[in-house]
DNA sequence: TGTGTTCATGAGAATCATTCTCGCATGACT
DNA sequence: AGTCATGCGAGAATGATTCTCATGAACACA
């Protein structure tokens, strides 16, 4: 999924790199740039929202969170570093992290069998959770 | 995967749309509004841009045309209209339609065993076809 | 702890795909 | 042909993301 990245570029420590992972950490579905941002101002730990989208870039690049591209704007997510995919509330937000193992071999066997070599799949599952079932 | 539509839109046949559909019609992979529309006025056959826009967004409400949501923006192609997953060439964009009956069924049942109703699913495998391969 | 180098920050401007506005043109139907 | 709802197009507007660049903060080292 990521690249070896031959050259770990170093990541310096600051208070709001810290302080979005430490946001991510506590919510437990996808939110945007936007709302993280919004988020951070009300909590006091206010930071800037191009600083926001940078801080994020770094955390995907290194495997820590999950983005998810839907209609208009990007969903982060921190999620476990393993390959995994997502069973994600359309109406919440709520998320679980799935595995599916037959599905990966699947992938790289048809593509195989079509000629593609490098491959990487994306699969995410989208639903109504419990609580917003029954919430309406 | 789409909604009933109880008020079947009528839609207008215009040079614009049909314009529009014929071109994906002969091209084998995803391609951005934006292209479309180059492609469209180097062929004498101009649409504006806004139009493009609109008639794939019909193709799309008529189940006639696939969009996929890469990083910047949306790509589209003429795809049947059964449900099937897609095959992409990051290089060249070509594309092959592949069916998969057991991720189906896992995602309904994974979906179930967690209480999500409503469920649908995204899954697209990305690669470098062979002519791409070769050719580099 | 002081000091310098280097990278990060943030406010606002810039970018860029997509959507909207609105006056005009054109399909569909009688 | 006549009516009328729809579609068209040029340009403005929108909105998320990225860029610019002057200032501030981390970090390595003495
Ligand atoms: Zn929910
Ligand atoms: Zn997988
Ligand atoms: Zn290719
Ligand atoms: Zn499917």
């Amino acid at each position: 999924m990521t690249r070896p990245e031959p050259t770990e570029a170093p990541r310096r420590q600051t208070r709001q790199r810290s302080a979005v992972l430490a946001l991510l950490e506590q919510l437990d579905g996808f939110r945007t740039a936007q709302d993280l941002h919004a988020l951070l101002r009300e909590r006091g730990e206010a930071v800037g929202l191009a600083t926001v989208y940078r801080a994020l870039q770094a955390l995907v690049d290194d495997g820590l969170v999950d983005v998810l591209r839907g209609d208009g704007e990007a969903a982060y997510r921190r999620c476990s570093p393993v390959h995994h995919h997502h069973l994600v509330c359309r109406s919440c937000g709520r998320t679980v992290e799935v595995a599916d193992p037959p599905v990966e071999r699947w992938a790289a066997r048809v593509a195989a069998e079509h000629g593609f070599a490098d491959v990487q799949h994306q699969l995410e599952v989208f639903g109504t959770c419990a609580a917003c079932t029954t919430a309406r």
